[in-house]
DNA sequence: CTGCTAGATAGTAATGATTCCTAAAAAAGA
DNA sequence: TCTTTTTTAGGAATCATTACTATCTAGCAG
């Protein structure tokens, strides 16, 4: 999945958000990967066209992008956050192993109704299905 | 909901578990809330009938009762972990502002038939149900 | 009941992801 | 080009959780 400079652009222009060279790319990698990665996986994959950008951006601009609604966290136990650049309703499936998520995008899964006889005054707004599994790697190595 | 310590000695035994007192109260606490409480709400609460009890027991507990299977721990984004003495499959409410955690019974839930079209190889083991709100007192505080 | 031993506890130090602080740099509008 | 507001980079700080380790104790064997 591609994304051009100009598309980019424009949404942060949207948001009021400054075009920078290194929130562009961290940006751009985030919207054009699956993987779901780690702060840290952005620094290093960022850090090859720009060896001088801190940990520090990566983190700020996480952030900022996430207050944006441009991008989400996807909840995965307490290790380190994950992130997602796909804003499309879908769901996830993780490995217990590695760790690993993919994305589920199966329609029904956006159509469950939400619960009856909730603590009186609860809201809901949206949910979430997380499927745990193992993946085919890891259950291979098992055997 | 009470336990007795008879059940819980039991059930430390079936796991090849030595029941201590600490071990026994950060248990029992756990199962008797529905609050989903951190590891430092237990040390609280365990510390009011053991003042001599560390962190480092709770946390190390915690441990030990989550790999035999008597405890769970439940995701809410990346702050410190939650954890679950109910076993019963259920899902969760959380408040997006105090970040409460309620449960959700809805037998409905349980019967979420698993994805299709998913990457080869790999298997579902189970779900969690995620949803996110706001609870009558956030909202009431906003307002 | 007594002693033995694996496992549990408590205290302290270490870790590591994330946040905070701040001066310098750069984007974007005038 | 000038000005203002963000953004960036680097270093220090935070804080939940883990690691280390010297006692201590539950549970069992004798
Ligand atoms: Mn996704
Ligand atoms: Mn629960
Ligand atoms: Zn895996
Ligand atoms: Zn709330």
């Amino acid at each position: 999945m591609n994304i051009s400079l100009e598309t980019i652009r424009q949404r942060f222009k949207d948001q009021g958000l400054k075009s920078t060279p290194q929130r562009t790319a961290i940006y751009k990698a985030l919207v054009e990967t699956t993987s779901h990665p780690t702060a840290e996986d952005l620094y290093r994959h960022v850090s090859q066209d720009y060896p001088m950008i801190s940990q520090n951006t990566v983190y700020y601009t996480l952030g900022v992008l996430q207050q944006a609604r441009l991008i989400r966290e996807v909840n995965v136990g307490h290790e380190r956050a994950r992130y997602d650049g796909n804003l499309s309703p879908h769901h996830h499936l993780i490995c217990h192993d590695c760790q690993s998520i993919v994305d589920v995008m199966d329609k029904k899964l956006n159509e469950i109704s939400f619960p009856t006889g909730l603590p009186t005054g609860f809201e809901i707004t949206d949910y979430q299905v997380e499927f745990r599994g193992y993946c085919k790697r890891c259950r291979t190595q098992k055997a």
